[in-house]
DNA sequence: TGAAAATATGAATACTTGTTCATGTATGAA
DNA sequence: TTCATACATGAACAAGTATTCATATTTTCA
């Protein structure tokens, strides 16, 4: 019989579970959004999304801990941006859907 | 000015990680999973997951509020599917990124 | 070394959400 | 109509999580 593609563990389907959870939550989707441009500061992004720096910091170290994020250190700054390439084919596939569904 | 595909509105954003939820529960990704191979019961779902029954129709609430499982009655039994093709396209997309990153 | 800037972290709180258990509804068969 | 099957739903409880507020680190500059 050949392999069928189908063939997922429970436990890859946890994991996969667990990504997408880093991708429901509002504030994380607004940064994920912001560093589709590119790095961003910490400070900057709680500017821009009128946040407060520890909500900011406390949301990256979530998304860092789960490899979404990297950080850069330049002086006292720190420029955050998206670890994989991935991340942002994913926000755009669930961004297509939404704007689909929308058109309707 | 050119206009930038970057222009997402916070609505749209919210809604993006409202979406992103759905897949954000190991109980739900193993319905979705099932219901890649096509239509499913309920009581077939119970039973392939070793779940309650409640715990399947609840879930299924949710999915089906969402919009991402469409329901089919025969007799007793009520058929489920997935109601659009990207949802099977976001699963894959996520699952890409999960075994790409166990392989390394 | 001392102060300010930029970021991180810990604890507490409030909110959300998944499961459990009991019960309700709908359909088909006798 | 009565019973059994298949599914849905409501309330209560438990567990997880995002935010707030205060404080701690780290780095630069004087």
């Amino acid at each position: 019989m050949k392999s069928t593609k189908a063939d997922i563990s429970m436990d890859v389907l946890f994991e996969l579970s667990e990504f997408f959870k880093f991708f429901g939550d509002t504030t994380r989707i607004r940064i994920i959004h912001l560093m589709l441009s590119g790095e961003i500061s910490v400070n900057e992004i709680a500017e821009k999304l009128s946040l407060e720096q520890s909500v900011v910091s406390h949301q990256l170290r979530i998304l860092r801990t789960a490899n979404l994020v990297k950080p850069r250190r330049e002086g006292r700054k720190i420029f955050y941006s998206l670890d994989d390439e991935h991340i942002g084919l994913i926000f755009n596939t669930g961004l297509t859907h939404i704007l689909h569904k929308k058109g309707k």
